[in-house]
DNA sequence: GACGTATTATTACATTTGTAGTATCTTGAC
DNA sequence: GTCAAGATACTACAAATGTAATAATACGTC
């Protein structure tokens, strides 16, 4: 199930995964305020309906959107796609970006070195 | 500086990164296998330039292209904006997903402590 | 110096994306 | 029951994207 999620539809679908389901109202009252029109908003309901992204059943006759797809899901994807434009499919490069930009807290880095030890952990075992 | 460049014109941005300056042909030669007409490619390049990514000049009668923007500013452009739409701009939390990822070996592992190492001293001194 | 071939320029065209206008349908308030 | 307000559906439309056709030009070869 790859969906595609756009730039402009990736808050709305936010929104849902955040609380499902909601109608198209209560979706528009949600999401932060620069949003554009109302009508905008249920468009791209529609369209990420039509491609799969939501589903859409009528509660006591209001219809009603939830994801039809899980955000790690859709999030896994596209970090995958970016790693492999930008880093060659290179995790390790994709990472070692990340870490070379100035805004790592030494808390965070603590709390990566963490991670990462936990992670050997695993693959030893 | 905040180039747009495509899906499609990333690959060819790519091969001027590697060498340049490159006539269009030459960037067609050494585009990989599966890639479109050359005369798509004579697009994206004239693309390319209007919006600034690439520049254009002649050399001897023929034109050449050469990047006009750096690799590095141009990632960092798109990993910042990767990071603030998947992980609300948090560096720890996307750093996190790709450590989670099942893919990084034991040797990935210690280099990028080793990296994290780096940054501690930094941040430290 | 005319011709075929490569190069460059101009134009086209369907699809996707962001944004909304317009038309229709429902439903609760009178 | 009628009508306005909100909900839903259908249509529009410009900009961006991927892909290429067509037209014009230049260049080396005979």
């Amino acid at each position: 199930m790859k969906v595609n999620i756009t730039e402009a539809e990736w808050p709305v679908v936010e929104v849902l995964w955040q609380e499902a389901p909601l109608s198209a109202r209560e979706v528009y009252d949600r999401l932060p305020a620069d949003k554009p029109d109302y009508r905008t908003i249920r468009t791209l309901l529609t369209r990420l309906t039509e491609k799969g992204a939501l589903e859409r059943t009528s509660k006591h006759g209001m219809l009603v959107f939830r994801p039809a797809v899980q955000r790690k899901g859709v999030v896994r994807q596209a970090a995958a796609s970016f790693l492999q434009r930008f880093f060659g499919g290179q995790l390790e490069a994709g990472v070692a970006h990340f870490i070379g930009e100035k805004k790592l807290s030494l808390e965070s880095i603590a709390r990566i070195k963490r991670m990462l030890n936990e992670k050997e952990k695993e693959l030893k075992s």
